[in-house]
DNA sequence: GCCGTTTTCGGCCCGACTGTTTTCAGTCG
């Protein structure tokens, strides 16, 4: 069984205090590697699957999880023991907390931010807008007019649009702007890197890389580009626009020469170049987006001018890590997850690909709240070369969406009879169904008994707290009939959190009562994250990746979900839906 | 502040652009 936890702290609440003590330190000019320490720290709990009050109360060494050392454990430690955190209120009393937030503002670092804060008394963004009007901001040292104005559109910037994207909709943007980029002259190269090309879920903004000889017209031809709203900057070979909806879009424009070692550069992770780059100085070599280079017996690699020294790589992408000891691995896995040892000693997964995937199994139809008819839904899983799929249509419960009660779901199962002879694809009689608040099902036992397959989901008190909902959907998980739980989590990006929930929990109970969760693909859901998929994979739960199609259109999403499905490391083993029609049957019938 | 089969001390990725600096600091990615 699970223990209901007694989580005085949530991880999220403890990366932003010690996120909160590294923008702090900063601007009091502290050592910077002390304030990187602190974020490092940040990434790492940002990472974890785990709680940290659960691991501090089990007597857990937090000093074994990278970049936490003898002293932030102790301040985690002190943070879920007492709910304070002495050396952040210290440092409350130097600098005004609201202080920090100036950081957000594009153009504002760490020494303008002090300087505003003490020579004009500046704290919060609002401080600084009047501080503009004021004219009292043009006459520091170091501010000029343009500055002033920067900081102006940065204020509206900071106000209006705070989210990072999804990915589903950059990709709107995305490819028009390639089309459009592909047909400046002379380009011999065109990629987007950066968080879109490793299929991040959220991108903040978009890498995007020439290779060419003549920088100038395509410099040209980028800023003149229809939808770009303003330019922030355009020099010879790197210039940055932000596009109508807010997507800022930076160009970067290189040699041939230098195209692999740009492309590997700007498609990061930044962490993931850190750990590349340290690697490579370990070696004698220095990696920079104009290729990796030997560094010269006795020469201070510090002291060496840009691309100094004899180039090793630089042409291909395979070439830079060939040169660094390292195979070329997939965008998707460059997070400093593992994946640079993994290359390292050859043992890269063999990730999953969409064509590997052979049926789709969850999707609506209008017998709930879809928008096409099964009929149609199949033929056009056909069209996608698909073996199976699945009809998951909402139980009566979920009202609103026309959910089907069990004589309807007779009803359904009497239209499908009707016309799946003419058809060359298995569909499984299926439903969606709703885990009501006890953790009981929407559906009786007689039903559930005769569906092929059986998807659980939560669609309502989506706020209970975190020991009751965890019960709630262990105990749905943990009921027989059941083989699917359906977008475990519940977020929705940029829209809604996850429901207050021990993932890890759940995850233990679907691998003990086998139970497969779902990689929900559409992309405002994405629901396992990368980190839970990786978890899953870990503890050998299976994953199914669904699009939850409510239209034919829809069916498209599996791409993102597979992009998911990578960055969680799945190989095609892991992920339930890559079997055949008759191995799948088998894990069905549990057999 | 963290980390280590080259180190328990001395390192910690690297380069472009802008503005106001007359030689480079600050910011960003």
């Amino acid at each position: 069984m699970f223990h209901a936890k007694l989580q005085s702290m949530e991880n999220v609440e403890i990366a932003e205090r010690l996120s909160e003590v590294a923008d702090l330190l900063e601007i009091q000019e502290a050592n910077p590697f002390r304030v990187r320490a602190y974020r490092n720290a940040v990434r790492t709990i940002e990472g974890l699957t785990r709680s940290l009050a659960e691991m501090v109360e089990e007597g857990e060494d937090l000093t074994e999880l990278s970049g936490i050392g003898e002293d932030i454990s102790g301040y985690i430690t002190e943070m879920v023991e007492t709910g304070e955190f002495q050396l952040l209120r210290d440092l409350h009393d130097e600098v005004p907390p609201t202080v920090a937030d100036l950081l957000d503002l594009e153009g504002i670092g760490p020494k303008k931010a002090k300087k505003l804060w003490e020579e004009l008394d500046i704290e919060t963004v609002d401080d600084l807008e009047d501080a503009l009007d004021g004219g009292r901001v043009v006459e520091l040292e170091g501010f000029g007019q343009k500055t002033a104005e920067k900081l102006r559109q940065a204020i509206e910037d900071f106000r209006e649009h705070r989210e990072r994207f999804r990915l589903g909709d950059a990709d709107r943007w995305v490819e028009p702007l390639l089309e459009y980029m592909g047909e400046a002259p002379g380009v011999e190269e065109l990629d987007v890197a950066g968080s879109y090309r490793r299929r991040k879920e959220t991108v903040g903004d978009i890498d995007l890389l020439v290779a060419c000889d003549d920088a100038g017209p395509v410099m040209e031809h980028f800023t003149s580009y229809d939808l770009v709203e303003r330019v922030i900057e355009a020099g010879e070979t790197r210039g940055s626009v932000v596009l109508r909806p807010g997507l800022q879009v930076d160009l970067r424009i290189l040699p041939g020469e230098s195209y692999g070692a740009a492309l590997q550069y700007f498609t990061g992770s930044l962490e993931h170049n850190v750990k590349l780059r340290k690697r490579a100085l370990d070696d004698g070599l220095r990696v920079s987006e104009y290729g990796v280079f030997e560094i010269p017996e006795g020469v201070d690699p510090d002291e060496m001018e840009p691309g100094e020294g004899e180039r090793v790589a630089g042409e291909t992408e395979e070439g830079v890590y060939e040169a660094l000891g390292l195979v070329w691995m997939p965008p998707e896995l460059r997070e400093d997850r593992g994946e640079i040892e993994a290359a390292g000693e050859d043992e890269l997964p063999d990730l999953v690909e969409l064509s590997d995937i052979r049926g789709d199994l969850q999707m609506h139809s209008t017998w709930s709240d879809g928008k096409n008819t099964i009929e149609t839904m199949a033929r056009a899983c056909q069209e996608r070369g698909y073996e199976y799929m699945a009809i998951t249509d909402h139980s009566r419960r979920v009202s609103v969406a026309g959910g089907l009660d069990e004589d309807e779901l007779e009803e359904q199962w009497k239209e499908i009879d009707g016309f799946e002879g003419d058809l060359d694809i298995e569909i499984l009689r299926s439903l969606e169904v709703d885990i009501l608040k006890d953790g009981s099902l929407d559906l009786d036992d007689e039903h559930l008994e005769k569906l092929d397959l059986v998807l659980v989901s939560v669609h309502s008190y989506m706020d209970l707290d975190g020991a009751e909902q965890t019960e709630r959907i262990v105990t749905a998980v943990s009921h027989p009939a059941v083989h699917v739980l359906a977008h475990p989590t519940g977020r929705r990006i940029n829209e809604r959190q996850p429901y207050d929930l021990d993932v890890e929990a759940v995850l233990e109970a679907a691998r003990e009562h086998d139970v497969a969760v779902e990689l929900n693909a559409n992309p405002e859901r994405l629901d396992l994250s990368d980190r839970h998929v990786f978890r899953a994979r870990e503890l050998g739960v299976p994953v199914v990746i669904s699009t939850d199609a409510h239209s034919t259109d829809n069916l498209r999403y599996m791409e993102y979900g597979v992009a998911q499905a990578r960055r969680g490391w799945l190989e095609p083993d892991d992920v339930l839906n890559t079997r055949s029609l008759s191995e799948l049957k088998k894990w069905l019938d549990r057999e």
